[in-house]
DNA sequence: ATCAAATGTTAACCTTGGCTAACTTTTATT
DNA sequence: AATAAAAGTTAGCCAAGGTTAACATTTGAT
């Protein structure tokens, strides 16, 4: 998994776009409530992210329209999504821990984990397996 | 490893505290400047933050004087440490990271991680000995 | 004892990322 | 077609946590 978007995004912004990424898997495009409603966030907050991660060129998005992510923008959320799943299975799998609380883990060290960690996380339940 | 403090800081306060420890731990106690040139941060910004540790009871600190940490401050200071030491412990020992990457991953995981998953975590590495 | 250097503090600014209130635009109902 | 509801936007607020510049205090060297 690797991507070639080189973009830094803080944690919020990578958090809004794995939503995005979640909620557009079935629909294709996903609106501003939407994203709202699932992350529990009010329509500004939402908006404001939109916009930024619009200038970032990960998504499209017209006035009052819906939102959709350009190739760079699924290709990153894609890997925040890889990265979370990673570290779900772990530990549910090897360490064992409640899903709720793996995913919860999970969805906040996805955004800070080293690459190499998480690689050799990865190595690691292979080996196991 | 358990904590009669239930007080819940930042990221940021965490950081400051577990650094206090560190420096402490030789000296007995630490100036404003010692935590300024460790964390490479500004003083005005160390100095908010200990004003901040000191209105939650976990340092004593007068004007101008040597930052010393409460029975709290420290009680806190290790646990912070403890969940430093134990992933840290992880990444190197366990997946094989660089400890230089293994230090930094473990210094931002070290205020997220849950209780569950880090007493999972101990526990599978002592099953592993 | 004086004065320069080091240390600490204060004030004011910036950015991020939440929020509410108020407004605009679009959509849907009748 | 009119209008109510839903959706989206804008403006302005707040807190956290960084910054620099300027000022105050303490310490150390002569």
């Amino acid at each position: 998994m690797k991507s070639s978007v080189k973009l830094k995004l803080t944690s919020s912004l990578e958090d809004y776009l794995e939503v995005i990424y979640l909620l557009t898997k079935d629909k294709g495009e996903v609106r501003i409530t939407d994203i709202a409603v699932f992350m529990n966030l009010s329509k500004p907050s939402v908006n404001r992210a939109i916009v930024s991660l619009k200038e970032n060129a990960l998504l499209e998005h017209e006035r009052y329209g819906t939102i959709k992510l350009t190739k760079d923008g699924l290709l990153l959320a894609k890997e925040i999504y890889f990265r979370h799943e990673t570290l779900t299975k772990f530990f549910v799998n090897t360490l064992g821990i409640d899903p709720d609380i793996a995913q919860n883990d999970a969805c906040k060290i996805e955004h800070i984990i080293s690459h190499q960690t998480l690689n050799k996380l990865v190595a690691y339940m292979n080996k196991s397996i």
